[in-house]
DNA sequence: TGCTGGCACTCTATCCCGCGGAGTGCCAAA
DNA sequence: TTTGGCACTCCGCGGGATAGAGTGCCAGCA
């Protein structure tokens, strides 16, 4: 009470350390006596338990019950994470394997299926890993194929040879030639340019030089809006959510059932995610720091990943609180390297 | 023991009918007294009991324990489903909801969400769609666009303007009127046949008439191949595996894990459900008949899709062993008819 | 002043016991 | 062939009793 936790002491940070990481190992809570022996200080069982009532005052433990040990609280984990955990960085090895199995794939979607792949199967959590965002790939060029009618396919080439089809319904009927004279156009203009720079000078031409602009040049120019128009094919890919089902606290079939219904709620995980790609670097959320309800007993830890400064997407790892992050956070952090680099080669 | 089950008196079949609704209803062992209620036959408990062992004698029923009511076996609920089962069809008031809900999607993939959506739902079960087989879709067009290099993106146009791209690697390079000089080619031969006779046709061309053919057309020829090769996209979309998580029957973690694995196993999902396409009505899989394991305790209930005749593909519902057969059944059979016709309409 | 051992207390988990209820199997009588 | 009766079995449940783990507090000690 009379402390504030700045200035925790050493002594009792030491505690909560170790408090955390016996917890984190065998998920019982932890009692003065198991803590006394394992906190390397030479300490007895009584003194524990004077600093423990302090953790506890604080906020950072709590005990089930009368008569059980104690367990850090999101507090806890909080002040754990933010001050007292030292990373060490993966050695070379694993790094290599995870660099390793990321090679062997073709496509950014392959990528990162993958690469949730990886992270699910290294910490034996769930993986998760949105597409990366098509806004900064590089406009290679456009092609427009008459369908029946007034249906237009769209086809846009990106980047290293990405492409995206959609169909479009124009307001007349246009012959092979005009839809040609189009694409030539935009082609002219766009190319090697990225798709914000695109999307950004559309606007400007469509709202400025109409006048200049014959019909072909409006049509080509409409299209063109139409295609890039909802490019941000958001997405995301989750492996090894039923890795979640072997952890004790997750055993209450219910909030099991809460929790893959999140999984299954594409917007709700994708607002989620969206809320970890601004911050530059390892996120982390505790329990129900997240706001979401059902990811209550859960923690995330996510990584936004790059390609040339680039933030193209997020990826990261959900599964217990009670998690070990000093293992997690070094592995998220090196998959969201990897997986930018990998991107990167293939681009 | 002295009939077997061809000649099971009138009477037991009643009570295995009416044992299963019951057990169906509550998932209790049911007792001799319950069933002499139930069956509504006027006989006391004695005699039912004497019906039931020779019910469990045949293997129809047993008991989970002495002293406990009597439970329907993988045989017993497959007799009921073969011989005693009689669906009644839906009410057209609930058909047309289905058609309703159905009729907002436009592409095949969308119907195909909406299907199993639809099959979750109502059932309150899981609901899986495999998606349409492209074999008999009809050729339309295939255009080729030259990318970086030997790579050649083709654009393959299908029945009602659906679009599948895939990158081609070609031996040398070619110049864009010789793409176009190919893709004219094989439009004008292909255009309006099924992909399977596209198919067939191509593979006749390219070994007998191989003299005649400059190389132009046999370059078509080659890239038309590649384009058709793995064209069966063979996928599926699932809804509602949540729901299976509220029967009691799976509310062990375990079993439940080895389910959910089994759901996240595209291929042996995919073998399952391609034993189902070819008969040619409902099928039932009770229990472990399916041959999967993980399967085991379920149930599933599938029919195939048609459009104009031919077979598109799978629906059905997966859920406990302990399912209202006689209300799933027509849900599955109308739902394969609705999807058949959605797609039907959209062609 | 801070650390320690001791002690009483509390709470949980577990086993065991006994009991009521549900249901069976068998038998003899209708 | 059906039925009522009877003995038997087994499960599920509530109620102690007990062991174990751990706490809080206090008084003594360096």
């Amino acid at each position: 009470m009379s402390k504030d936790s700045s200035d925790l002491s050493e002594r009792a940070q030491l505690m909560l350390r170790a408090l955390i990481d016996r917890y984190v190992r065998d998920g019982q809570p932890v009692g003065s006596r198991t803590l006394a022996r394992e906190a390397g200080l030479d300490l007895s069982p009584a003194t524990v338990r004077n600093v423990m009532s302090d953790l506890e005052a604080l906020g950072f433990v709590c005990s089930p019950h009368t008569s059980a040990g104690r367990v850090p609280t999101v507090q806890g984990y909080r002040f754990f994470v933010d001050t007292l955990l030292k990373v060490q960085p993966l050695d070379n090895e694993s790094i290599n394997n995870m660099r390793l199995e990321l090679s062997l794939d073709q496509s950014p979607k392959d990528l990162v299926e993958s690469a949730s792949g990886l992270l699910s199967g290294i910490t034996q959590m769930t993986g998760v890993v949105t597409l990366p965002r098509q806004e900064h790939a590089l406009f290679k060029r456009v092609e427009f194929l008459r369908l029946s009618g007034k249906q237009v396919l769209a086809i846009l080439v990106t980047g290293e040879d990405e492409v995206q089809n959609r169909i479009l319904s124009t307001e007349k009927e246009h012959s092979p030639a005009e839809l040609q004279q189009a694409s030539n156009y935009l082609n002219e203009l766009f190319a090697g340019k990225d798709l914000t720079e695109v999307r950004a000078a559309l606007l400007h031409e469509m709202q400025e030089t109409r006048t200049h602009m014959n019909s072909m040049m409006v049509t080509a120019m409409h299209m063109a809006d139409q295609v890039l128009e909802k490019n941000q094919n958001e997405d995301f890919v989750m492996a090894g959510q039923t890795n979640l089902m072997g952890f004790q606290e997750l055993c209450d079939i219910d909030k099991l059932r809460k929790l893959f219904d999140a999984f299954n709620t594409k917007r709700d995980m994708l607002h989620l995610l969206d809320q970890c790609i601004h911050s530059d670097g390892i996120q982390i959320f505790i329990g129900d720091e997240s706001g979401y309800r059902m990811l209550d007993e859960c923690s995330m830890v996510t990584a936004p990943y790059t390609v040339g400064g680039q933030i193209l997407g997020v990826l990261g790892v959900i599964g217990p609180t009670r998690m070990a992050y000093d293992r997690v956070i070094p592995i998220v952090d090196a998959t969201a390297r990897l997986l930018g680099a990998a991107l990167n080669q293939k681009e």
